[in-house]
DNA sequence: ATTATCTATAGATCTATAGATAATGC
DNA sequence: ATTATCTATAGATCTATAGATAATGC
């Protein structure tokens, strides 16, 4: 039985930062944090492994780049939207019961994720190499609101108003009760689908 | 009369970019299509300056910091739309009209624009002080949607739909042509305000 | 004299690798 | 023996400043 927090090799300079989690985990968290309120750029990998009560080099044990960090980020913060839009289809929901469903749970996911990091998703930088499978993630989701708001068009835009959710997070200095901005999403989606 | 290219001043070392165009906004122009291309932080100002055709260190000429360019470029990409918005009043049409036409108008703006820089937007970088005044022009827009649209989550949502289009023209391959994309926003806008 | 560039460079990073070391596991 | 860290550092930037220079304007 491996504990998460095994201490197996050489010890840390710094206390843990999630005492439950493994260094993965730990890493990924502290990414988060300090992507989604600083910037990509903005972050060097010693901020991020002081957050985690590691040196710098250490990171390089878990991830080959700093680029990898911010992808597995990524692909893990799409990916309940996408395990659960793929579940859909077997729960014999009508269309509209099916989308409703879809926006209540992708923007409690996004709402909430212990960090802000759907805001990530509109990086420039996610357009290169090291981020083709978490592109491929968000385009499956994509393609499931399209075919749940029947057609091209009012299914990105369903999209982009569940994503809109992102920006107020970052931008209100209070957001309403998620529950009830979950249902505002939702009903805001369903009023376009037969656009 | 001083002509836009006036070529007081020692030479430059390359080509000029934009032949029409003063220093400024050509230093403007290239850094709009590398930071929404390439990402903000992936873009040095060596970068920016070779597009210009001059020396990277000619560029403190004309703006003290690289977050001045940035700065600078985000306010002149949402100002149109802000002073679009203030201009509304004025023309005394009712609100659902009002807003259909800032709809359109901002979309148009959006989807018109040289580069995509309104990608930008989304950077985490700007929550800090040199972008303090795009920050508050942006609030001005959201102000003018929350009003329009009756609401204040109504107007978020509508302003993530507007925004929306900024993740399209990114993602897809190819694009609905404009008016039509600018009709199928203002007509998704307009079913939200009565939420 | 003024303007807009240039050259040269200081100083501060930053990412990633190499190799050593301090734990536990067998 | 294996694992997860550490120390040290190479090498490659990158931003911004200082001071020189090549134009035009007066």
């Amino acid at each position: 039985m491996s504990s998460p927090t095994a201490s197996v090799g050489r010890p840390r300079s710094g206390a843990r930062r999630l005492p439950t989690g493994s260094a993965r985990d730990e890493i990924l968290d502290a990414a988060a944090e300090l992507f989604a309120e600083r910037g990509y750029a903005a972050t060097s990998t010693r901020m991020i492994a002081e957050m985690v009560g590691v040196r710098q080099a250490s990171l390089y044990y878990h991830f080959k780049t700093k680029e990898q960090i911010l992808a597995e980020l990524l692909e893990s913060t799409v990916r309940p939207s996408v395990d659960y839009a793929s579940s859909l289809p077997e729960q014999g929901l009508d269309p509209a019961e099916a989308l409703r469903a879809l926006v209540r749970y992708d923007v409690g996911v996004l709402l909430g994720a212990r960090w802000n990091a759907g805001i990530l998703y509109a990086l420039p930088e996610i357009a290169t190499e090291p981020f083709t499978r978490f592109r491929a993630e968000r385009e499956r989701l994509r393609l499931a609101y399209r075919r749940l708001a029947g057609g091209d068009v009012p299914g990105d835009l369903v999209l982009g108003l569940v994503e809109s959710v992102i920006g107020m997070r970052r931008d209100l200095a209070t957001l309403p009760p998620h529950e009830e901005l979950q249902e505002a999403v939702a009903t805001a989606a369903l009023r376009l689908t037969t656009l």
